[in-house]
RNA sequence: GGCCCCAUCGUCUAGCGGUCAGGACACCGCCCUCUCAAGGCGGAGGCGGGGGUUCAAUUCCCCCUGGGGUCACCA
């Protein structure tokens, strides 16, 4: 009764340790869809309990990331909600409390060893030997009262087993011996991820846990701990870890792992949750570009493979122009190009011509980044000629020489007027048409790749084409 | 190394005992064509190995191999 009537809660628990990682992207992406998917909730909980890896700004970074991609939350640090503090380093009261109390009833110890000392058993033992077990409680409180530096370990029961359910690859039974005594508050007075997180999933009512699978082999700590304080477990997920090309899991050695990145990159948003979606995940009917509300109401964990894929940037930058060309309506294109406009110093003049031009680009590129650098000779005269458009110059400047007389006589450039006058230009001189279009091409882009000539022509205008016509031309004699 | 997870084209994947093993990216060719793209059509390319179970294994089981994860007062 109680178990059916728990609204499904899910959460992302990321670490300001750095720039925001495409893989909290990743698992936050599932999270938030499955928590919609039953009309849950989803949480942002920050991880800060590690003082020395704590990067300042890095929380802001991480919640811009999963409003970037469209990841709204219902509860989180900047918004608050029914269980805020929403930053562990604000909870520290609590975690004290709760190891405390996994002490009371002998679930926890206090160990008073040094980091030296700790050092010296692991290499003789492999590892913590529990030996702290051995001190009698009253002479333990008596130490910790005095004030002796100390930490709270985990009295992991031994034997025993412990069976975790994982909802992805079903249960597995751990051998309790290989189960640490790991360590539940530091000496410091902080938790660490295991009792935090654990305690803060059971009072923030988290049912299902989506997370990376490396933590699959914590996870009998945790479920010793939500038995020890008597809690009512959550659902595991583990997702599959993101690789690089090489095979390793994704890091900053291995690859781009910052979402930062890819927007600097120009990548939109859409089409990086959309390629993270396929991680994995795949639709009844194989279709690959789908919304993120297309996802929810498909969305299904039978449908989700454990196998770890391989983040592929072709992809990702092919999915990109698919976005750009097919999805994006032009005035979302307009919007999304103009940021990257600025940053290369040109001026769009109007939105109206924005959007001509981005209609003849669009097939054209794939990232944002690459429509200043592909469209440049649409926003400015400012433009390097390539050393092979030089040469067609050179070569078709008779020709160029005669054409310019045509379109100055021109009354228009419509396609409508300037397709068959040109085509008739060709013919009369028994001119393969690319031996007239390539110099021309040429002369008013510096490229040998642009858009089909007559919707340039229409687009550029007269006064710009005839201008360049005639600096082409003088540029070759100089 | 111990423990744990995983295993279909180069990559992402579909498959849930009987399929010509399907799709997508990338690659190659053709078409379209004023260039380059986009688009259309076609091609090449895969079930890691060995045992079982079964009339029948990509599919179920076991072993091996391979890959990954994890063994902190980091998450």
């Amino acid at each position: 009764m109680a178990r059916m009537s728990r609204m499904v809660t899910t959460r992302i628990a990321p670490s300001p340790t750095g720039d925001p990682h495409v893989g909290t992207a990743y698992i936050a992406l599932f999270n938030y869809v499955w928590a919609r998917k039953n009309g849950g909730r989803f949480i942002v909980r920050i991880e800060d309990t590690d003082r020395a890896r704590y990067v300042e700004g890095a929380e802001k970074q991480i919640l811009n990331m999963l409003k970037w991609l469209g990841l709204d939350y219902d509860e989180g640090p900047d918004i608050g909600g029914p269980h805020a503090p929403y930053r562990q380093s604000e909870r520290l009261d609590l975690y004290k409390k709760y190891a405390e109390e996994l002490v009371r009833s002998g679930w926890a110890y206090r160990a008073f060893e040094t980091p030296e000392e700790l050092e010296k058993i692991r290499k003789e033992k492999g590892g913590y030997d529990g030996r702290a077990r051995n001190i009698p409680p009253e002479e333990a409180e008596a130490r910790a009262r005095a004030g002796e530096p100390h930490v709270i370990r985990l009295k992991v029961p031994r034997p025993g087993t412990t069976e975790v359910r994982d909802e992805l690859r079903g249960t597995v039974v751990y051998d309790n011996a290989e189960i640490p005594d790991v360590v539940l508050l530091k000496s410091d007075g902080y938790p660490t991820y295991h009792l935090a997180n654990v305690v803060d999933d059971h009072l923030m009512g988290v049912t299902d846990v989506i997370r990376g699978e490396e933590w699959l082999v914590s996870t009998p700590i945790h479920v010793l701990l939500y038995r020890a304080f008597g809690w009512e477990l959550p659902k595991f997920y583990h997702m599959p870890l993101l690789r690089a090309p090489g095979g390793a899991k994704l890091s900053k050695r291995t690859g781009h792992t910052s979402v930062d990145y890819y927007r600097e990159q120009g990548i939109l948003p859409e089409a990086l949750r959309n390629y993270l979606s396929l991680m994995g995940f795949s639709m009844p009917d194989g279709r690959e570009i789908f919304t993120l509300e297309e996802m929810i109401e498909a969305f299904d964990w039978k449908r989700v493979h454990v196998g770890a894929p391989v983040f592929d940037w072709e992809k990702l930058v092919w999915m990109n122009g698919k976005y750009i060309r097919e999805v994006l309506s032009l005035d979302e294109l307009a919007e999304r190009v103009k940021p990257f406009l600025e940053a290369a110093g040109l001026d769009w003049r109007s939105d109206a011509y924005l959007k001509k031009v981005l209609e003849l680009m669009r097939p054209r590129f794939e990232t944002l980044k690459e429509f200043p650098e592909k469209a440049r000779y649409f926003f400015t005269d400012d433009f390097d000629y390539e050393e092979k458009a030089v040469k067609e110059i050179q070569k078709g400047a008779e020709i160029l020489r005669e054409l310019k007389g045509l379109l100055e006589s021109l009354p228009d450039f419509r396609p409508a007027t300037t397709e068959p006058a040109i085509k008739a230009f060709a013919e009369e001189r028994g001119l393969k048409l690319r031996k007239v279009m390539q110099p021309l091409r040429a002369a008013i882009t510096g490229r040998l790749a642009t858009p089909g000539m007559y919707e340039m022509l229409e687009v550029l205008g007269k006064d710009t084409v005839l201008r360049r016509l005639d600096r082409a031309l003088k540029l070759i004699e100089a």
